[in-house]
DNA sequence: GATGAATGAGTGTTCATTCAT
DNA sequence: TATGAATGAACACTCATTCAT
């Protein structure tokens, strides 16, 4: 709430709602912006026009569109982030755990295609831009260790085969969700699949679960 | 080269001041433009400097920036098109089949990264631009109906389980491959996993290789 | 003077990093440029280069080549309208009325061959630009009503002949005064005759005003 | 006929069919395009696709766009000469033939209007490619002639008035006739009236014919 | 006489960014 | 903090014209 300024009592329209709002507003359309078109295919004139504040604000806030382009791309990370931190599995048996953590990572790319396809530029830029986004660096950790979890568990209970590598795992479940929202769109138009139907959508979700949880069974 | 004019096999006077070599030169500088820089971009004026052509020898063949980049997307589904017609696993045994057929679809991706990249430029376009590309439309037969004679032979044997959709097995392998190269450079910078070397494809093949059939072996 | 700004009289904070200013500085020099060349021969560049501002500047204010070319063709209805709209020939005698209309319609298309020019240039266009320009569609009205009144009161006082019609009137009218602006140069080159020189011009006004009136008075 | 060049014996494609039937070709299409969009507007790409022949032979036989607008303006007034060639009143009372030379100038306007629009071209460029035009030099005499001849029948037989100059009844009668189809959209545009209907042109046409004869009978 | 390929200079237009107030 | 005006470099695209054969 810092940087607010209401109207002052004469009347005179008061300067400056609130430098947060403005800022989140700017990201918030910057974020569909270059979700939808890219880096380069994004402009800041249609930015700034569908956001409340003006193009002026858009430099003053963030320096040039390239760092607000990074502040989306960071802001989506801390999204993804948030959703995992909020996950506890603990108490579950590992095949549900599993379970749970693939149906939760397949929902979140659902829900949040933009975090798709910023993901899908950046690596189109080759990543340039990711190396500088906060706490880009213990993602790794963060991820190898609930994965690792589940599996200890899983060899543990001994519904797991042994040998199962934590990225591998994380790797494949990631594919196979990331897969389904990044190409939907030639998806749609080659096999004429609707990726967005709620059906397709659940028969889908059961059988990436399903080839997961086969791949942890197995003895190889 | 430039200026040639040959006479071919069957007599008829085959003009041309090398206009074919001039188009496929082009076409192959703006392949690697658009695949590395997307639609947007990429620039046409580089793509000229990078030809032994002009820029005008681009609208002259191709007519417009658009329909350059659609040429370029209609090749590289040539390009797997043809790469898929030569696979022949009819002789062998279903596992070994589908084996094969993992290990060259993955390898089609790694030695294609361009093929990849135009693939996630039309998911970013929403595939806007593939409806009008040659042939798309019976790629969904011919790759349903390779998948399908896998499975077919598969049950017969006796080493596949019953239910196999063709369709979602194909997505299945299609999201692994598919992912490996796509994400390269976030996976890289993320995980500090060289998806680019040697050793952590063998590996990662392997995996891949492994968790498709182990999907279609098992019961579910 | 540019970056100037005023305070208006009414106090209010007439703001203008002098934009009045610099919008009708490029359209003064469009409009010249328009005349001289049509719509397809004026140059963006050339205009932008005439005007104390950019041809940025042009495209800030006035959207495209053609938004332009259809601001100076409104500009030139506008003057015409309010040429006419300053005339008063209320309380002279009918053929002194009908002399004076003559005359100054004769005298606005002398000293604004650019407005002929215009006109000259939209009839090559089929007109296509004319629709959308503001106020055109009530030029009628405004036309036929002056030259109505003027038939009325000829036929009052008896010096008119009966049924002349209002519209056929002003094209008389129109065509004799236009033709002499529109085509001074062929006049020049074929006939040798300086249509711009004071002493042919004398000839030709009342050339022109004595055939409109013999038409008037003649029962025809 | 000359250059001329069929198919011979032994069914090869003759080259070359008829140098003046391609010059006539080229020549045809090149006068409508420039009578509808002028010299800048017109597009020597779009001349050579609707001629049956080739853009080169543009070059070929006429040089250069301004050379080939040339030949059309020149191709234009030939033909009003020859028109005008063709007109013999002598034998009739200088009334009837002054309206009939009215009546022939308005039809021909209203037959050839790819002739006014050249000419209107023309003016807009400053008549500056009409000089080069052949025989352009002697039109002024030939016009002339014309009219004087009517106008001293018409004083000898005593209908007309004395002091009739033969190039100012030039100027009227082609101001008259050429406005109508010169200004025929903002015509239309502006008052709704279609100078294309047989109706209204009859209307105007008498009161073109009325309006001049008024001017040599009347005693000024 | 005829063709398709090629070209350089230009032509309208847009971009991210900054200035003045 | 905020705004409208301004900018220069770049951008996609087009033109009349010529070359090689």
């Amino acid at each position: 709430m810092k940087g607010r300024c209401v109207t002052d009592a004469d009347g005179r329209p008061g300067r400056t709602h609130d430098a947060d709002a403005t800022r989140a507003d700017i990201l918030k359309v910057a974020a569909s912006e270059f979700a939808a078109k890219g880096l380069a295919g994004a402009r800041i004139d249609e930015i700034a026009e569908k956001t409340r504040s003006s193009k002026r604000m858009i430099y003053y806030y963030f320096g040039s569109k390239e760092e607000l382009y990074r502040a989306v791309l960071e802001q989506n990370y801390a999204g993804i982030r948030e959703a995992e931190a909020d996950r506890h599995f603990e108490d579950l048996p590992a095949l549900a755990a599993l379970r749970a953590h693939v149906e939760h990572t397949l929902d979140y790319h659902l829900a949040h295609p933009e975090f798709v396809r910023m993901v899908m530029n950046e690596n189109i830029h080759q990543a340039q831009h990711l190396g500088g986004v906060e706490g880009i660096r213990d993602r790794n950790s963060r991820v190898i260790a609930s994965m690792q979890a589940i599996i200890d568990k899983g060899v543990r209970e001994g519904v797991f085969r042994a040998g199962i590598d934590a990225l591998e795992l994380h790797l494949q479940i990631s594919s196979l969700c990331f897969y389904m929202v990044s190409n939907r769109y030639t998806i749609r138009t080659i096999f004429g699949l609707d990726m967005e139907d709620p059906a397709v959508i659940a028969q889908r979700r059961e059988a990436i679960v399903q080839s997961v949880l086969a791949s942890v069974r197995q003895a190889g």
